[in-house]
DNA sequence: TTTTCAATTGCAAATCATTTGCAACAAAAG
DNA sequence: CTTTTGTTGCAAATGATTTGCAATTGAAAA
């Protein structure tokens, strides 16, 4: 499952909207990230880090440079991370305003992934945390399976 | 957050009840192996590979049977793995017949977990398999928050 | 109980993902 | 243009987990 098969229920951003956003949080706007910015925009996948150094125009930048700077998109509030099956950490652009809650359905033959925007109630997660006496409760939920593809 | 503060709902296990688990899946009951397993059922926590392993007797055994052991442990059914916010693996102990499903709530300052036994996303999870032409999904489902010990 | 042999272990080296120190560098501000 | 300060490349360090291999040992067979 090479190709792009799931729905994208979100508008692609504009990079010079994305470096603003950036500009707005961290201070400067540099060749490398300018360049992960574009690369996540033209793959509305979580990607590895190292998915996304190997997109890099031509070896351009460190490998380290896309480690500090997805903790940097990270902080600013502008990707998400995800885990799945595999130890690597994987990466997606979160809307300008999106609270970048939702969740992924993964297929463990293919590694092809579905966005999921359905969520449990939030008064479950309410009801726990109080019945715990955790405050600030989030959750991460992911859903593995068989895709269509890879079944048989 | 050292001591146990969550809740048991379930019977710690004897070690003979354990090994007996273990004869059945794989081959031999080794030292290593049993002191494995008498660390899980004194432990019902989540425990890293790496606190499994400094529990053990006077360092026995080597960092790498652990590893293996939990793999082994793992594919007989008899542990499970979770991953929280760091990198390392945990395992606890699965009781017999159960399909060990739930989850937890951890305190990400102090890594304290309470064990959550309900359990949500069934339905959840069967109209999303439907709607995508999944087979065979699963899902992991973990909870953060800071613990009443850890506020203020 | 002894023999026998595949399963298991210890040890050290290898992987993998990610981080970090540091000197050279380059955006953005003045 | 100059200054300031965040950034980067590079290489070495980490931390978790895996693996090759020879030596060891459960447990089934004799
Ligand atoms: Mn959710
Ligand atoms: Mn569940
Ligand atoms: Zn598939
Ligand atoms: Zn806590």
């Amino acid at each position: 499952m090479k190709t792009c098969s799931h729905q994208h229920t979100h508008k692609r951003q504009e990079l010079p909207a994305l470096t603003d956003r950036l500009r707005r949080h961290a201070r400067k706007i540099t060749g490398p990230r300018a360049a992960i910015l574009e690369i996540l925009r033209q793959h509305p996948h979580p990607l590895t880090t190292k998915e996304i150094f190997s997109e890099m125009p031509r070896g351009e930048c460190d490998l380290a440079t896309v480690y500090r700077s997805m903790h940097l998109l990270e902080k600013a509030g502008m990707v998400k991370r995800f885990h799945f099956y595999d130890g690597a950490a994987r990466f997606e652009l979160v809307e300008e305003g999106s609270d970048g809650h939702y969740h992924h359905l993964v297929c463990i033959r293919c590694s092809g992934v579905v966005k999921v925007e359905e969520c449990f109630s939030a008064e479950i997660e309410k009801k726990i945390a109080a019945k715990n006496g955790f405050k600030a409760v989030t959750h991460k939920l992911e859903f593995f399976g068989v895709c269509p593809n890879c079944q048989g």
